[in-house]
DNA sequence: CCTCCATGTTTACAGGAGAAACTTATGCAG
DNA sequence: CTGCATAAGTTTCTCCTGTAAACATGGAGG
């Protein structure tokens, strides 16, 4: 309704249409070769259209790699916030609602860790995918606090555990978690090897 | 002296010196963005000349990532038989080498790690990839059999482990182990994190 | 109502991927 | 030794992309 459908001249939002159709390409393809005129082509419009709301080609891949660190933040504090009963097992939540996120989205995944994802050029990336690192962060100091996570740096508790979701993820992703290789839950398995030594033993 | 320097009209071995000349841009520039065409032109030759090596651009890089992996492999065969007392020490030693390759190579590692490295297309990739993955396996095995390690499934310490190895890697190369965030010995500490869960805990 | 400017379009160009047709030199059959 | 088949290079061609520049449009504010 609020729609007018027969291409008025201004698009109205073309800049979240051409998100939106880029958005769908990267998922149904699983990957971003897709050129910016066939993002223009398929948004229905003419192929320099994108340059007014893109500096380039690079620009747009960064702004989807932005949004998904936005959604998997989003995803990671509701897996915190669900009400699990120890840090623990709400580690192990936001774990796997990161890795849920990954096999959901594999090649936006792929994306925001990809070189074309550099974040030393966008600061607004750059602050996403450290907003959601925070998530992580703020766990493990809350883990530490009661008591269930070791009393070492956090940042080493940081970089063991941030290192084995984002390396699952990947593993995950690339269909390399297959049963005949790893067992039937490899996931929870390798992560309770890895909790087992990041909590207190005793 | 054995080398004709001014052209002969056949090169001798066109595709070790198109391999060559990639691998040097993709350390020179830590990205595989360079064109085919820019490769013919550094070696000197002409701009369809590669096609008749390789069948097109992603050929070449896949035989980039294969050489990747058979370098890795190395490292690794090598940090494992350098005689460490523990078979933990070894699995630390090996864990630090690969760490170690990718930061010598970032380019080239990332490219190993990416979706341009499809190991689903190229069975020679994929082989050269087990082969390097096998050595940690044969690492845990063995391992299990003296003791060091838990009894649990392999698979589970192996997904555990090299999601962590590789984990760390990858943030390594992409600068985000500042030892303002994780310490001065992030690496170290991350793996005796792990370690502590992998190993026995008696 | 008129004018400005953000947001479109058209046109233009340099370069790349890759196919096809052509060239060269080398090894082997006679 | 001759000569041809063939592998390995080159030239030429077509289609496509990224991106810049010039032009068009139409909605918002004076």
């Amino acid at each position: 309704m609020s729609e007018i459908k027969d291409r008025p001249y201004h698009h109205g939002d073309l800049r979240r249409a051409l998100i939106d159709t880029a958005l769908d390409m990267l998922a149904t393809n699983q990957n971003w070769t897709f050129t910016l005129r066939e993002v223009a082509r398929r948004t229905g419009v003419s192929h320099a259209a994108p340059y007014k709301h893109f500096h380039d080609r690079e620009t747009l891949l960064r702004e989807l790699a932005r949004i998904g660190f936005v959604q998997l933040g989003e995803s990671l504090t509701e897996a915190v916030s669900l009400g699990q009963p120890s840090t623990r097992a709400q580690f192990v939540a936001a774990a796997q609602a990161c890795i849920g996120f990954a096999c959901q989205n594999p090649g936006l995944y792929r994306l925001m860790f990809s070189s074309d994802a550099d974040k030393t050029i966008d600061p607004q990336l750059h602050d996403a995918a450290m907003s959601t690192f925070g998530i992580l962060l703020d766990l493990l100091e809350r883990g530490q606090r009661d008591g269930s996570f070791r009393p070492i740096a956090v940042s080493a508790l940081a970089a063991a555990s941030w290192a084995q979701v984002h390396g699952l993820a990947m593993l995950a992703i690339n269909y390399q978690l297959l049963e005949e290789k790893v067992g039937s839950t490899p996931v929870p398995t390798a992560l309770d090897v890895l909790l087992d030594g990041m909590c207190r033993s005793d």
